[in-house]
DNA sequence: CTGTTAGCGCATTCAA
DNA sequence: TTGAATGCGCTAACAG
């Protein structure tokens, strides 16, 4: 980069001190009408802004705030991302992006690069559990908000999805609507939300002692969902699964073996990712909000910025969305 | 944050000056191995790594680079920045990420953010047309590399996709399969891509006196495409779509209106984005590598750092994809 | 209200 | 090889 025009530079041309253009730019101290004028104009003919680099050292805060994330490229965590953006964008924070690539080894190697990039706070989605790093950030001070998950063995902020409230819902649609036999064909039983989901799924048949109840588990991916299916011992009258991706393959395996749905199974998805609604048939599912998880963090993480200590955990409503890939029994 | 440890506190932990803890760790300098030891040693107890801000200001390079693409909610440009930054990363550089949410008129306001967190150099996508505050960026001497479209006019890098070739490549095999009447659903035509995979399939058809033509612009996305084909006059023998997600709009509509694809009427798409095999049928498309693109970018901008002058323009190849939802004629 | 000065944490002269 | 001193660009005392 050519140099920069430094605060310096706005002074000589204005013919004031340093601090007075500090102060101007700082809008907290009060400078004369003149000299602020003078000092605008100068900054203006030059094309000045302060370096936030120079601020930051300076002041101790970078007005930066660090994202770690098990995989940008899945909408799930960029919407998270970009909603948390939004919000800190507007109060002029930047963000610091880093992706383990789905891989959790790299996970305290990122969160280190982050602390020593200056990041203010930090919003991470973490891949498996807890990451001990995170707790020597926050002894240091760093405030941090956990994203799809909730933590109660520490103090720590979290926001997530009310998984398990979502999956009784669904449940008690399914059930309500005569269906009797199930095969739940959950994610990585690792993640919290996994947790969560199967937990509902389980809890809302403990009383049905009619119904009958087959659970795999494996990954959330489309190949994962079209294999579960593939390895039911039969076919149930509804196949409750962990995420679409899941009920996208557990869909297409069970339309090449000539089944038809919703007539033969019903099949559930959860998250309502764009493809729910224009996949053959559109797909019943429980709708999260990913966006609004990245505002909700954002507000938390802007309080502790503040000095506040925040609700240290937010549940966030899901909701049922019934589409043409169940019926009635 | 608590107070960071500095140089200082190792320099007196180790017994040496602060000029000699920035040598060891800066490995360019030489330092006897006793002292190495000793400051090494100093901190790790201290658990010390310099700060890249104190670094960045000093050096007048932060290693951190800006992007900006139009929603890193699109997996298709968060596959761009997480392929850019997986190469980045493995040199030592962050990445700051900049989404201007499908609104052109913020990306002047975020390229002056970036540039005031003093980015060493930028990658983006942008909106519309070319930027004029890029021109200003690079005149300043920051190294710039533009993604997803190809500007000769100005001497600055560009990697995009050969949307020419692929969309070419793919009317040649529609025409090959005896296809002789044909709509094309454009997605927004002030986007290079779109005009380049538009201009691509007017000159296939220039030869082809006897073919049927019928052209419609909209947006890239499921509900444009749904809608643009329900604006077609007649059904011709293929449907040609602009991205993916328009072909799935399509798809919808012609099942709807009882139209058996690819019997009735053959479509494609343009991305092969993920659910393009879980379409029903699976999607015949022209597959592009937005990661491929990142890294690509990546390089040129590496390239750019080192001080040597990168090809300005990459053109990456793409691959047609044969899948169900054509047939011959 | 304005200017002078110190120092944020570090890399890099210049001497020794 | 090592240390002392300087300054990157800025903010925040402290004086005036």
């Amino acid at each position: 980069m050519t140099k920069r025009t430094s605060i310096i530079d706005v002074a000589k041309e204005a013919g004031v001190s340093i601090a007075t253009v500090s102060r101007v730019f700082n809008e907290n101290s009060y400078v004369s009408g003149e000299l602020t004028q003078k000092v605008l104009r100068a900054a203006d003919k030059l094309n000045y802004k302060p370096s936030r680099l120079a601020q930051s050292l300076r002041r101790g805060r970078s007005k930066t705030v660090g994202f770690l994330v098990p995989d940008i490229v899945n909408p799930f965590f960029s919407s998270i991302v970009e909603g948390a953006s939004e919000v800190l964008n507007s109060k002029d924070y930047v963000s610091i992006v880093c992706s383990s690539s789905v891989d959790a080894s790299r996970e305290t190697d990122l969160l280190e690069t982050l602390r020593l990039s200056g990041i203010d706070g930090l919003v991470t989605v973490l891949m498996e559990k807890y990451n001990s790093y995170i707790d020597e950030l926050m002894t240091r001070g760093l405030p941090v908000v956990i994203v799809d998950e909730i933590i109660k063995t520490r103090n720590v902020c979290c926001v997530a999805s009310d998984n398990y409230g979502g999956m009784k819902r669904l449940m008690r649609f399914l059930l309500n609507t005569g269906h009797r036999s199930f095969a739940f064909l959950g994610g990585n039983p690792s993640t919290f939300s996994a947790q969560q989901r199967m937990k509902a799924f389980r809890d809302s048949l403990r009383n049905e002692t009619e119904a009958s109840v087959d659970i795999l588990t494996g990954e959330y991916t489309f190949e994962s969902g079209y294999k579960m299916t593939r390895d039911l011992e039969r076919v149930p009258q509804a196949i409750v699964c962990g995420n679409d991706l899941i009920a996208f393959g557990a869909m297409c395996f069970l339309k090449e073996r000539g089944f038809s749905i919703p007539a033969d199974v019903s099949v559930t998805g959860f998250d309502d990712v764009i493809f729910s609604k224009m996949s053959d048939p559109p797909l019943t599912t429980v709708r999260q909000d990913p966006y609004l998880m990245g505002q909700t963090a954002a507000e938390m993480l802007l309080r502790q910025f503040n000095g506040g200590i925040p609700d240290s955990i937010r549940l966030l409503e899901t909701e049922l969305v019934m589409r043409r890939s169940t019926c009635g029994r």
